[in-house]
RNA sequence: UCCUCGGUAGCUCAACGGUAGAGCGUGCGGCUGUUAACCGCAAGGUUGUAGGUUCAAAUCCUACCCGGGGAGCCA
């Protein structure tokens, strides 16, 4: 059956018409003869007037006995509202309920990230993670539209894998037919295959890091996208980046501002962030970091918070102050303020414990070595928007990097970091494309030869210059969203503890 | 692997050596325009587990389990 029921997000086109809606009760608010129920549909929230006096028994009954997240089918006129979320409002004429939901576990208030990771599959019917899925694939769709819209191939890579890509990461290994297979950590290699049959391809698919990481920025399972560009050189690589992440800044822009609105994104860093990334070397960025500029900046930062510590210390005792004589609701108005104060609060003391010591190993930073986490974030609190590193020591970098011909001890990689302190979103860079070179390299990185025979061939028939690079789709969508962990950028996050549900 | 914080009602938290409380949610009752609606009543607990100290442990100590944040490494 498809179903000929009317969408929430298509009302605007209905306005004085009777429709029918389909969908979850995500809140219940009543008086004597009156419910206002809040219908989610999966396009958004309407509230639906069900008046006792205008319904017959059956539908007033439905109406009376749902609960939270139960099923219900609506009929009735829309008429606009301007107070009501999604400006919109049904009458209804008749109720069905579908099915009666047991006790919810997830309430309006707020949860614990632990209770709400557990129950993940129900967490995702709440407005927070709508908003924040919705952007997901809005992101998704722009990358591909950018990419088909520039005549790359998309190309599936493979998943199980014989060998490791880099040797640094860690693999997940698992047993195939007696031998040992790995899930991918990268499509590169296979897309350097494909780049060299079709010119410019991409791959989008899951990839697999067995890091014990414990992180806001980590996933075991995580979505990259990787374009491959045969006769690309670094500066085309950093330009394609450039371009296809200004695309998807603007397309959410344009299409998901209900989304931007409900995650309350502050959207003027995204607007600075169509165009115009600078690009600064590794020698420079290393020179940013060491500057008097930022440390001078750091202070500023810390005059700064300590400011905010102060402040909102006098308005937590300013609302201490108040309470006894306060209204219920203002004493609730007040308890929500303070469990923001207090985040906020123990949020400060870190950054108050943490600071100098980043302006000190900045100070300490020697050139060869590479950035920390909190290298990056002081680089680029310089920015307004995101920044192209280029030209690094090739020491810490990957074995297929090609060596910039100008200096040998730089490799033409290339990393995107987003500004805000989101960190890096993209590497990549320019291919070695000399076959005694790449066998030099994979032997100083202690890699087993006879794995890369199949990529040795790319550098014996017709090799070419090339260049590729890696995007991280949750880290862009966490961008984008301008939240605070990656783990809900994802439906369901694999992380070092979790594979429930 | 290391550092750090936490585990009390279904949920979020309080009690910090002396009879375990509140708000939300749930149930019942009231209210014809509510916006996390509101008002009243009620039910709801072997304080993560196992030891130890003490007249007395949610509270102090030890070990373990589970989770959060971070380092390293990376997208």
């Amino acid at each position: 059956m498809i179903p000929d029921h009317s969408s929430i997000d298509s009302l605007s086109d209905c306005v004085g018409e009777e429709v029918t809606l389909r969908g979850w009760l995500y809140n219940k608010r009543s008086s004597k003869g009156l419910h206002f129920l809040v219908l989610r549909d999966g396009t958004g929230l309407c509230q639906c007037v069900v008046n006792e006096s205008a319904v017959d028994d059956t539908s007033w009954s439905a109406a009376d006995d749902a609960t939270r997240e139960s099923s219900l089918e609506l009929k009735g006129v829309v008429g606009i509202d301007d107070r009501q979320i999604g400006g919109f409002e049904l009458q209804v004429s008749s109720a069905v309920l579908i099915h009666k939901a047991e006790e919810y576990p997830i309430t309006p208030k707020e949860h614990g990230v632990d209770f709400l990771m557990n129950h993940r599959h129900l967490w995702l019917r709440s407005q927070r993670q709508w908003a924040i899925l919705r952007i997901r694939n809005r992101v998704t769709m722009s990358i591909h539209e950018f990419f088909q819209g520039r005549g790359f191939l998309q190309m599936d890579a493979p998943i199980l894998t014989g060998t490791a890509v880099e040797g640094t990461s860690t693999l997940f290994e698992m047993e195939y037919f007696g031998r040992t297979a790995y899930l991918t950590q990268s499509g590169q290699l296979h897309g350097e295959a494909m780049a060299m049959a079709f010119g410019k391809i991409y791959t989008f698919g899951p990839t697999f890091r067995a890091e014990k990481s414990k992180t806001r920025r980590h996933l075991t399972e995580f979505w990259m996208i990787e374009p491959e560009m045969a006769f690309y050189d670094l500066d085309g690589a950093m330009q394609l980046a450039e371009d296809m992440l200004s695309r998807i800044v603007s397309d959410a822009l344009r299409d998901c501002q209900a989304e931007l609105e409900v995650l309350e994104r502050d959207q003027e860093p995204l607007k600075r962030s169509i165009g115009g990334y600078p690009r600064i070397t590794y020698s420079e960025a290393v020179d940013i970091l060491k500057s008097e500029k930022t440390a001078q900046m750091v202070a500023n930062k810390i005059v700064a918070i300590e400011q905010e510590q102060k402040d909102i210390a006098a308005e937590s005792e300013e609302g201490k102050a108040a309470y006894g004589q306060a209204k219920k609701w203002q004493k609730r108005k007040t308890d929500a303020r303070e469990i923001e104060i207090q985040r906020r609060t123990n949020e400060i003391e870190e950054e108050l414990r943490n600071l100098p010591k980043w302006v000190e190993s900045a100070r300490q930073f020697e050139w060869g070595s590479d950035f920390g986490g909190s290298d990056e974030t002081l680089i680029t609190w310089n920015f307004d928007r995101p920044i192209i590193v280029h030209r690094f020591p090739h020491g810490f970098k990957a074995f297929y990097m090609k060596r910039d011909p100008e200096d040998d001890r730089l490799a033409l990689g290339m990393d995107v970091l987003a500004p805000e302190g989101y960190g890096e979103i993209v590497g990549g860079g320019e291919r070695a494309t000399d076959l005694s070179f790449l066998q030099d390299q994979v032997r100083a990185h202690g890699l087993p030869e006879e794995a890369f025979k199949w990529y040795f061939d790319l550098r014996r028939y017709g090799s070419v210059q090339h260049s590729g690079f890696g995007l991280g789709l949750e880290r862009t969508v966490t961008w984008i969203c301008g939240i605070h962990h990656l783990r809900e950028t994802i439906p369901f996050a694999r992380t070092l503890d979790r594979l429930y549900p």
